[in-house]
DNA sequence: ACCTGAACACCGTTCAAGT
DNA sequence: ACCTGAACACCGTTCAAGT
């Protein structure tokens, strides 16, 4: 005799993203997830292969807020301080979003603003290099800083700033 | 009655970071360390707190790798390569190096021949804040390369010898 | 002093059995 | 159809007992 749904797919990646957040990468368990949407571990084999799986499409997800955020950007610059501003306030979601485990799709979405302030920047011929440029600095900086690996003094923001302003000007001039 | 050690600390570290370029670091695990210097898994304990630790102690001695390697480099170009053949050659080392486990003591020591080089490039005042847009970008690059998120076509030489014109451009004028 | 067997907690995963 | 209890393999870690 059938029996009707006590889950879903959607509200178990919203659980993995919720205990991401909280708990860390370490902290996003079959069972944490299963408890959280209210269902025993095994049942989660249902609508997802293994954790890694589910561990990608929160990936996927996090790639989608990434892209909703950057949308917002109208500059390079005012792009990588957007980026910034969540990767401190999500750390956690930050490093999975660019630990390269989401799929291809959410990935393209995510680097099309930066690809369209790049090609409107140095042209559509070095675009694609430039988008990987800004994207490479970018993610190495905040994962860099969000680990604590810059600690030879000096201000952060400062190191930020200087950066934007070096790459700003290499890009714009040709 | 006392009884002669059958292993040692850098043994132990030398066998976790061969296992860790052959199996990855979830390979990595204390019973693969154990079996592979000849003792079992409760042994390693004497010689080191836990796994934390000693995946930290591979990750001091990975650094000292770059740090060799980034010494032969007598230019920031020619630095950024040699570390790409590195990272290619080692990927596994290389993400755990960059993932923010080593000490500072190490991470600083690896830092030197960057710090050294953009000195000689852009003078001692902006010298901190070149060196971490140069490690920033690289460290990103590779971990995305590495990763294989960059998929959007295109070649990838071409994209990392176009950042590197640019970017020892945007440092060389002040 | 160092090593080991036994034990514990925790995790991912499978599967037969329930409804 | 979906869910669960029981089970298995594997991992990190502790500790009393061995030498």
């Amino acid at each position: 005799m059938p029996t009707p749904s006590r889950t879903s797919l959607d509200s178990i990646v919203a659980a993995g993203r919720d205990i991401l957040s909280t708990d860390g990468l370490a902290g996003l368990t079959m069972q944490a997830v299963a408890q959280r949407v209210g269902v025993k571990p095994p049942s989660l084999y249902k609508r997802v292969q293994d954790r890694d799986a589910l561990v990608g499409l929160v990936a996927n997800a996090l790639a989608a807020e990434v892209e909703a955020i950057l949308n917002t950007a109208d500059s390079l610059p005012t792009l990588a301080r957007t980026m910034r501003d969540w990767a401190v306030a999500n750390p956690e979601a930050f490093s999975l979003a660019f630990s390269g485990r989401a799929s291809q799709e959410a990935m393209e979405a995510a680097s099309a603003p930066i690809l369209r302030l790049c090609a409107a920047t140095v042209g559509e011929r070095d675009a694609l290099a430039a988008a990987r440029l800004i994207t490479a600095w970018c993610a190495g900086f905040l994962t860099m800083e969000l680990a604590g690996a810059f600690r030879l003094g000096g201000d952060l923001d400062e190191s930020f700033d200087f950066a934007l302003e070096r790459l700003t000007a290499a890009l714009s001039v040709p």
